[in-house]
DNA sequence: AATGAATGAGTTTTCATTCAT
DNA sequence: AATGAATGAAAACTCATTCAT
């Protein structure tokens, strides 16, 4: 045994383990991890994951919570009511996106893992659910003259779409996030303009 | 025994499995579907799918294939080169998301179970990839005088996310085809005109 | 592996399976044994306990529900309506002693193992009170001229006990069954007289 | 945190541990108790409990011998030589079902539960032994023209094993402690009068 | 062609028990 | 004297997979 033994403060322990869960989900997935894989990571026993966190189900439920509160926490700064709608989505949208370029698993685990898990899902979809409600929102208040008949309902969801396909690149490490922030604001505003060019 | 032993021809039990197989798959995903679930289903006994299958894995495969097909069948009429650019990806985002209407459990086990699944996640991004370079064409042979700097692959992959997304709401019942059709295409023409629009 | 590895219609291997765990659970209870030391005491894997009973409770509650099957059809004879109480109760008692001798596993299974589990301490406890109202009715109505203040409930109690404890010891082999059957009757119906002798 | 770490006299401690050790071992038995809740049931951690007892086993072993010396100083009166072994047997009786009124923990502990224990039957069963040859005794000093053939040990088994099932029913509150002891001593003396009533 | 019977290999989960402080 | 932190060992249960008929 290395440097393993040590007896830590709980708190520090907690943490200790949710990184080793959160890394081994968001490579594995749910189901094919297993507690001794996550055990073996964090170096500790299989027992403590049961005395700290009951179950896997709540060890997952654990890593979905801190990685969605830093994942909140992370976009805390678009939501400062002193910008203009524009800045508060530009905002948003650079948040978002430099929070997946530096928190590859907690991407991977909120968005591609958790929603494939029954107890799960519906969860990460109530959260998108509100997330494309806030964008609508957005849209709306700062279009003065929309077409008539303009869905913002659905823009949402295709943008918030369009958000998600481009974060997964942005795990991937394919794509910078300047060009892809720029991107997607561009195709909010543009999109806006009505859904039928000349 | 009423309907106990019948003795179907191959091809017909091969498409009776694997219609249970891709229902209960769609429905739970791969790894909280047992092969007996979908024995039951496909109301035959298990050593029939290891008879035609050999694995649980290759079952799923089969499944992916099958379906991958229907997709790719349901698609051809975009590739008319007959049409215009613009048309074709018309074409395209209505064939598109007539199949995602007609064919849910397709698209739930095309799209939403096989990628979470690590021996075919290769798979589906592969042809998804293939797919965005395909819009990509489309997009850039259709734009005359593109902004300098357009970047027309991320642009794809911003579109086939907004198509992903839009199409889970098709296949949840909540957004009829034409309108969704619509907006995806409006979005792709009017995001061309570059990133920053004034 | 020996014989082992025959393939046995279903409703012979639930016999050997139950035999089986009847024999464990009777020895260690049911906390102390496991469904590995039934599995290797009836030759087979431990998935088929499973697959036939779906739990160790209801392989447990299986094995009571048998046993006390084989119990009340070893107790019929004692129902004969054309019997005398005086003649039920005899023959109730040698039936009963007589099947404890015989079958020691269901006795410590039945009134031994079962009334300690939670589970299945109600269900034993509630046909022990059908005995002992039975016993209660019949001390009743064989008795013509009771004391007056005879408590038949409570008397009925002490007698299933000592039955109880009679049993035990035959189950031990320490007693035989004729001995024994001649203490508990003349037991009940010299205790009837009352409980005051000069 | 109030009432932390309380220094207490060895003495008090372990009285307080077996308090909660017997109450917790009689409501659940020996194995649906963990050494947790007997911890937390006497308020202080798991590892006293070790240092004091050493194992889970000498625990529950501690608890029927404090219970088994409570029980046996109860019943001292009885052995008052002064007394008829009429009066001794009487005396036994209500000694024995008042404690059992007053204790019903210890008679569950000491009776219910450490007989169903591998590890304690034996210790119960001896115990248990003593006292049937103890009543043997009374009842060969006390009958002074025995029928031929009485078998005094096995009447002794009955009554003991009617006593504890009487006892059960005082322990559930359901009978009173006079009522119980009178039959009890009716049965003792009557039954005595041989195996065969005319 | 088809299936009832059977299992190897794992997984989650639980405790009694022990260190290190 | 007292405890928070930690674990070895085992138990219940599941499932993909295969044999014998």
């Amino acid at each position: 045994m290395a440097g393993g033994t040590k007896r830590l403060p709980r708190a520090v322990r907690e943490q200790q383990m949710l990184d080793a869960a959160v890394n081994v989900f968001a490579r594995n997935g749910f189901h094919e991890t297993s507690m001794d894989s996550i055990a073996a990571e964090a170096q500790i026993s299989k027992p403590m994951l049961y005395l700290y966190y009951g179950s896997k189900e709540e060890l997952f439920a654990a890593c979905i919570h801190r990685e969605g509160v830093r994942f909140v926490e992370a976009m805390a700064p678009a939501g400062d009511p002193n910008l203009s709608p524009r800045d508060q989505l530009r905002t948003a949208l650079f948040s978002f996106l430099n929070f997946v370029d530096k928190n590859r698993d907690s991407w991977l685990v909120l968005y591609r893992q958790a929603i494939g898990q029954q107890a799960f899902a519906g969860q990460v979809r109530s959260s998108r659910e509100r997330l494309i409600q806030l964008v609508e929102k957005l849209l709306e208040s700062s279009t003065k003259n929309p077409d008539p008949g303009t869905d913002f309902s659905i823009m949402s969801v295709a943008l918030i779409g369009a958000g998600e396909a481009v974060a997964d690149r942005i795990a991937g490490g394919d794509v910078a996030v300047e060009a892809a922030a720029d991107l997607l604001e561009s195709l909010a505003w543009r999109g806006l303009r009505g859904p039928r060019p000349s």
